[in-house]
DNA sequence: AAGGCGCATTGATTTGGATCAAATCGACAG
DNA sequence: CTGTCGATTTGATCCAAATCAATGCGCCTT
């Protein structure tokens, strides 16, 4: 099984056994549902592989995408009795799953492992809090670089530095992670690429002036 | 002091002391800073009494407001080495601070408290991704509808209800959390008590007609 | 009573991004 | 190679909210 390596960091032989024990691991198809908003919260899950789409929906359809997991990332922390978004895979996704009883469990069994569950929860508080910033006081050109930036940097400390940023998100999600319409990051994609700030490559972004960029979302 | 209901329902007795002998009861007077964005994180602060407004600057003075703590509300969990926002109080505010020393002893030491601080961040978490739907897909009555229905909530749940929403931060702060100008909120509340949905007094707002407010939210 | 000072409201105008409407591109099936 | 279908780009127009600009209203202080 693929370590749980984010989480998990600072375990011991024996307790990373007993969680290991207890994972189920799991494969999702592109375009599968992992969970969806509203249901009944059965799983936790740890994503070991892919990327996965986290939005909520308003009854008229407008959707809000409150996130992206990559590999490394937890679903489900903020679980109540009912999941508060929806999760689904783009392209396929690996991911280990807890049933809730084995987590909760789990949790009051090892402080370890809480207060690691907890520094997560702490800094998605964190990014949400920047994505406030975003959504309610930043312009669409900002937005789209402080979206790419951001999407290097998390692939970065995945150990895949790289000046190609993976999107293998449509631009439909990520009109709605960043609260536009897809016509507009459409256009300001090509607006950046025409000013050479961006290079548009299948399945994602070459950063050409990183240092325009960084002033920009500064 | 002021019992810390919030956090400790679940304590022991004995646990209880321990976090009284620690906690630094601190008043602040309208409009002073509990903290900067920015720098070293020192305390983290349990609010007793009054509001604060929680914020995030932009280098060119743009604001977001990222939420506004009322009595039992905890600051500066989401705590690295720095604070990520800035706190100031609105009105006069009583508060219990913890060493950010004496607040890891006490949380590596209890597992209980942990946990309920981390069922804290969760909710916090929860309601990050709300506030990311409001700012990003919502229109602007929506979002003064939204807000004013969540403050009577939380007002409500500390053992307020009433259908006077008390309002004790200004309209810049309102319109700063919403991602709106001044001028649209006040337009919109004006709006709102021309079709006699709210009524306007002073300090606040009266909610007239719950019934389409709910269903604006929805 | 008069002046000053923050807020808040109201009005006129502008605009960034939304909406409406075609193309164009690409991947895949036949 | 050709048609189809979804995703994306591009263009024309519209509109909700921003911006610019007074004005009004409490509430101090003098």
């Amino acid at each position: 099984m693929v370590r749980l390596v984010s989480v998990c960091a600072s375990l011991t032989d024996d307790e990373l056994a007993l969680l290991e024990s207890l994972a189920h691991p799991t494969q999702f198809a592109a375009g599968a549902t992992l969970f969806t908003q509203g249901r009944e919260a059965h799983s936790v899950y740890n994503v070991t592989a892919g990327v996965v789409r986290l939005y909520k929906l308003l009854s008229d359809g407008r959707r809000q995408v409150v996130g992206f997991a990559l590999p490394g990332d937890f679903l489900g922390l903020a679980m109540r009795d009912a999941y508060g978004f929806s999760a689904d895979a783009i392209g396929e996704v690996s991911a280990c799953a807890f049933s809730r009883g084995a987590y909760t469990a789990l949790v009051d069994a090892k402080p370890h492992l809480l207060k690691r569950l907890h520094e997560f929860a702490t800094h998605e508080l964190t990014l949400a809090h920047e994505q406030m910033m975003l959504l309610g006081r930043r312009t669409a050109e900002e937005k789209l670089i402080c979206f790419l930036l951001g999407m290097q940097q998390r692939w970065a400390r995945l150990g895949k530095p790289s000046v190609t940023v993976p999107l293998p998100m449509t631009r439909q999600d990520i009109a709605d992670f960043l609260g536009l319409t897809i016509e507009t990051v459409s256009r300001t994609f090509t607006r950046l690429a025409r000013e050479k700030t961006i290079l548009i490559v299948p399945g994602g972004v070459r950063v050409m002036n990183p240092e325009r960029m960084s002033a920009v979302a500064a």
